[in-house]
DNA sequence: GTTGCCAAGTTTTTT
DNA sequence: ACTTGGCAAC
């Protein structure tokens, strides 16, 4: 960069309050960079600074694309950054063809644009997990397998296993050994075949298809090129190969880095660096392999720990001053996390002094979790800690419900952050099924979701013999529905109902090409109108008024919230800021395709509902203490956080455990217990239970694996489980957090019922037992160890309890 | 075509 | 324990 002279004031506004390494790491802009970002040590800040001074030392916005994993972490980019440049608008010079996005929306982009080069058709559309396992059973089906050996879960995770090692049906079968893998490698072929010939692809293909491209096609790889001249890919650690192959092509060269030129003959000499750029791409890579959490998913943590050895060049930086967490709590992290044999260590300090050392408590049992959790909360908000400030994080979901109850008897409000996202409702999902069956002719899976939705008398049967049809005749199922009237098997009541139907989409789209007087005009009409002329809304109206049920009528608001939302997109829509259809100067002619204007429109409403999970389902909860996976928790902070469930089985949980030697995966829950812990920002707790009831059995527990690697001097351990193995004993434990003043103790009875704890009971079935725990409220339960049966839990309401003695 | 019952499967889930 | 999906009967 060529900065002669004074030192510009709006420079110097982008580089102060950043310490000498994240300094370094904005103005190191030429080359292969790596930034090991610790948590908390400012990576977000780093990298939308970085943005701004490239384009403030005039490199043009086009020229630079951000990859991130999430919606929700290209948004906020986005956002810093056109902030930092005077806001963004068409007409703003400092951001105009910037791109800050996902992988995926990225790759649904490029494959819209080189859509026939990639073996699609651009109106593809893209389908998700309901929809996938949908074309599975189908092809399940077709291969004559039975589902309960196949089951569409399994088969798909194998799938997109595959599809993540950029492995295809051929390539799968290839080496598929043993029968199981043999018929899967079938079922994936027919998959495949399925989903191109409904012009579908599914998130993998995104990546896949656009990996391929990249790869096999020259001109799209050059335009890519030369377009996007500094690449910039976040939370690099999660990448798996795929993205790790789409991202290494755009950054430069004609093959891949180190391991695609695997196998190589071993006295061939290293492949020469290009002589245009003498360190290698500008490629900066941001991520933390200690907080890789995603390796389930296909995610790939050697794409991280061997960027040096794909980019010789590579300068590596390191971000490891936390300004997040106490000195105690980072210490704590650091302790567990340093078990990992697979990783890069880096220090992690902090220059705050002070704070309180992490507690763990172990417990009886999850009542007993719950309590000691809401006491903790409660004493933290009597310090002044706002309820928004605090969360409680777990390892699976089945945790949430203890925590819940407990909430709720402490009366701490809460919200759970998992998201029932909005686009996944049923009503939602039946009117896409609408909009992307108008978008994508071939959409068979989306139109038979419809065709009878609501009910207009073309039933199974006839569904079932229009899609008989249809495979016959080697067509889709809207071709099978235009022919209705040459298909015999149909019945005479059914063939005038689908005539109608299919006058009915023509009468949407002007019979495809949406041109036409009759054709809405903008996008808001036309959702609205098949929101309406199908009659979906008038089915959920009148659902409504039968039943009265307020979930009915919540169905109608969000068919209307559909219609606004679409207005919303075609009012922030900006054709000009398209990249797929603003190729750039010199783009190749034979890769641009002309497209109606409402069908872009269309199909950009329709990717953006694919590709964007819903947006505020995970946004921390105002004035309440956030439940959520551990998982859910990466990105995001909190003055005081409690993890539970510390136990072996659960954290590390069972499925990562039991493998001979899965190492690898163990190491992964151990980055995910780090996660956690990093999330706080002044307190921590931690709690095991020594008996968790799991799908209605209680089974004893042992405290987890790492709660033996963290000493005594960075956590204070507390065992508040007693004597509970002990029929006598049990019942006059100690009950709180050490050091959480208030007198709040367990519950030892439930008023209005003469059951307390210690009073020995005879239940119908279970026979003798005596009463360990009481959970009091609406629905109060009592925890009983009976005599024959070990312990239960049960609500008192139900359970025909007497009392003995 | 709709309702209701039984059976099966339950780690995490950025897109 | 609990949800969900498939199938059977009305």
């Amino acid at each position: 960069m060529h900065h002669g002279g004074d030192i510009d004031p709006r420079m110097e506004a982008l580089l102060k309050d950043l310490t000498g390494t994240q300094r370094e790491a904005v103005l190191q802009t030429e080359g292969p960079l790596l930034v090991l970002a610790a948590a908390g040590s400012g990576k977000t800040r780093v990298i939308t600074r970085r943005i701004a001074y490239l384009i403030h030392c005039g490199v043009p916005p086009w020229q630079i694309l951000a990859l991130t994993f999430t919606n929700k972490a290209a948004g906020e980019m986005r956002e810093r950054v056109y902030s930092m440049l005077g806001g963004h608008s068409e007409e703003n010079r400092a951001t105009r063809g910037l791109t800050i996005t996902t992988f995926h929306a990225l790759c649904a982009r490029l494959l819209r644009r080189y859509a026939v080069p990639a073996g699609l058709k651009p109106d593809f559309t893209i389908y998700d997990t309901d929809d996938q396992s949908a074309v599975c059973k189908k092809a399940i089906e077709a291969c004559q397998l039975s589902s309960s050996n196949f089951p569409p879960r399994s088969v798909l995770a194998a799938i997109s296993k595959a599809k993540n090692e950029l492995l295809d049906a051929e390539g799968y079968a290839a080496q598929a050994r043993e029968w199981n893998s043999k018929n899967i490698a079938r079922v994936f072929k027919e998959y495949t075949r399925l989903m191109r010939h409904a012009n579908a692809v599914d998130f993998d293909d995104l990546l896949v298809l656009t990996a391929r491209a990249l790869k096999d096609n020259a001109d799209v790889r050059a335009e890519c090129q030369s377009r996007w001249r500094y690449l910039l890919v976040d939370e690099y650690q999660d990448t798996n190969h795929a993205q790790f192959v789409i991202a290494s092509l755009i950054a430069g060269g004609t093959s891949l880095p180190a391991r695609d030129q695997l196998p190589q003959p071993p006295d061939s000499p290293p492949p020469e660096p290009e002589p245009s750029a003498p360190r290698g791409p500008n490629f900066c890579v941001v991520g933390d392999p200690d907080q890789s959490i995603y390796g389930w998913r296909g995610a790939d943590i050697s794409n991280i720990l061997e960027f040096e050895d794909h980019y010789p060049g590579c300068r590596t930086i390191t971000l490891g001053e936390n300004f997040r967490s106490t000195a105690p709590i980072l210490a704590l992290a650091d302790t567990l996390i340093r078990h990992n044999k697979r990783r890069k260590h880096k220090p992690l300090f902090t220059s705050r002094t002070g704070g309180d050392k992490p507690q763990a408590v172990l417990c009886r049992e999850e009542g007993h979790e719950g309590l000691l959790v809401a006491d903790w909360l409660k004493a933290r908000h009597e310090h002044g800690v706002a309820w928004r400030d605090m969360a409680i994080f777990y390892r699976t979901n089945a945790l949430s419900r203890v925590m819940e109850e407990a909430m709720r008897s402490a009366a701490i409000p809460y919200t759970i952050a998992r998201g029932t996202a909005f686009y996944d409702r049923e009503e939602v999902r039946n009117a896409v099924a609408y909009l992307r069956s108008v978008a994508n002719p071939a959409d068979d899976i989306s139109l038979s979701r419809i065709v009878n939705t609501p009910s207009r008398g073309i039933g199974k049967t006839s569904l079932d013999a229009l899609e008989v049809h249809a495979s016959r005749e080697e067509t889709t199922l809207l071709e099978a529905l235009r022919d209705a009237s040459s298909v015999a098997t149909l019945g005479p009541r059914a063939a005038p109902a689908v005539a109608k139907f299919v006058a009915m989409l023509d009468s949407w789209t002007g019979g495809g090409s949406f041109m036409g007087a009759l054709v809405p005009g903008t996008l808001t009409d036309l959702v609205d109108r098949i929101v309406r002329e199908s009659g979906l809304r008038d089915m959920y109206v009148k659902q409504a008024k039968t039943s009265g049920s307020e979930s009915d009528a919540e169905r109608v608001d969000n068919l209307d919230e559909l219609v606004s939302s679409a207005h919303q997109f075609e009012l922030e829509y900006d054709p000009t800021a398209d990249a797929a259809l603003n190729p750039p100067p010199g783009a190749h002619p034979d890769l641009v395709i002309e497209t109606p204007p409402l069908l872009a429109l269309l199909r950009a409403f329709l990717e953006s509902i694919a590709l964007v999970a819903d947006a505020d389902a995970v946004d921390p909860a105002q004035g309440s203490v956030t439940l959520m996976t551990l998982h859910a928790a990466k990105g995001l902070e909190f003055d005081s956080v409690a993890m539970i469930g510390l136990e072996e089985g659960m954290l590390p949980h069972a499925r990562a455990v039991e493998g001979l030697g899965g190492d690898g995966d163990l190491e992964e829950e151990r980055r995910l217990c780090f996660v956690g812990i990093t999330r706080a920002m002044r307190r921590l707790l931690i709690t095991s239970a020594k008996y968790r009831t799991h799908r209605g059995i209680p089974n004893r527990t042992m405290p987890s694996r790492f709660l033996a690697e963290l000493p005594e001097q960075s956590l204070a351990i507390s065992d508040q489980s007693g004597d509970f193995d002990d029929f006598e004993g049990g019942t006059s434990l100690p009950t709180r957090v050490p050091g959480v003043p208030s007198g709040l103790s367990l519950p030892t009875r439930v008023p209005g019922t003469p059951f307390q704890v210690g009073t020995l009971v005879r239940h119908p079935q279970f026979g003798l037992g005596e009463i360990t725990a009481i959970t009091p409220g609406s629905h109060a339960r009592a925890t009983v160890k009976f005599k024959d049966l070990g312990t239960k839990t049960l609500v008192l309401e139900y359970a025909r309890l007497t009392v003995v003695r």
